[in-house]
DNA sequence: ATGACTCGCAACGCGAGA
């Protein structure tokens, strides 16, 4: 079962490649983040049309995450347990075929000096927690989505470049490494060296010139890490015309 | 040239993204 995540910056402006990506890559799941739009204006019917059944969490111009599933998505819960209050559209969770699926478009926290850089910390901290949760249930899960974090200097084309950004700080880092600690494989990392990013800046050429960062993540539970059987980074969607500043991750997982 | 962004919006410049 391919299970992949894509930060799409905006479905509705994007519609021509992700239509292109579900017909090309086929995975039989496809979580999204930053839909940019309300649950109502999604492009339900041209996705539908591809086999997929759809979860939304919206809202209006910002943020908005969604599962897209050619299997049926059951037990599904939108934002992290604690967050109830919460109006920014950041968190869904669903199961499919007994896999435990969340798509997750982690705070930005930038810049670090205002109240989103004490936001974005946070909201890791109920993730962590609802992360904890989830162990419990020893299932297969998998926790995929635009964590805005680079895990370590490796994973962005210029260190210096980056330091005393959000997606940087110890702070953020630490947080990303106790999702690890606890028995989260950063699915990427975990089973090749390759260097390679998922988002490319707009400006300065950065996407030409291979300036790229990681922050696309796909962390698995031991019981999916276990049945884990091949990752990868598509970089196709990012060449193309109009494209999203990132592009897919995904993995294979042996799903009877 | 050493380089040039892209979304949404009761828009026509601004906030946000990373």
């Amino acid at each position: 079962m391919k299970i992949a995540s894509w930060n799409v910056n905006s479905v509705k402006a994007r519609l021509p490649r992700l239509l292109e990506y579900l017909k090309e890559a086929s995975p039989d799941v496809l979580c999204l983040q930053e839909l940019k739009t309300v649950d109502e204006a999604f492009p339900r019917e041209d996705v539908e049309e591809l086999g997929y059944n759809i979860e939304t969490h919206g809202q209006k111009t910002y943020n908005g995450v969604a599962i897209l599933s050619k299997h049926p998505i059951e037990d599904v819960m939108r934002r992290l347990p604690g967050n109830d209050d919460d109006e920014q559209a950041r968190y869904i969770e669903g199961t499919i075929k007994g896999v435990r699926v969340a798509s997750i478009y982690l705070p930005n926290g930038n810049p670090v000096d205002t109240e989103k850089f004490p936001y974005k910390l946070s909201w890791m901290d109920l993730l962590i927690k609802r992360a904890e949760e989830l162990l419990t249930w020893e299932e297969p899960v998998v926790l995929a989505g635009d964590y805005n974090i680079i895990p370590q200097d490796e994973d962005c084309y210029d260190p210096k470049a980056w330091e005393g950004d959000a997606l940087t700080q110890p702070e953020s880092r630490n947080r990303f490494r106790r999702l690890l600690n606890m028995g989260y494989a950063d699915a990427y990392r975990a089973f090749t060296r390759n260097v390679n990013y998922t988002y490319w800046d707009y400006q300065r050429g950065a996407w030409q010139k291979d300036h790229g960062i990681r922050i696309d993540h796909l962390l698995l539970s031991g019981e999916a890490t276990d049945r884990m059987t091949e990752v990868g980074i598509d970089k196709e969607p990012r060449g193309r015309e109009k494209p999203s500043d990132h592009t897919p991750i995904w993995v294979d997982l042996d799903i009877s």
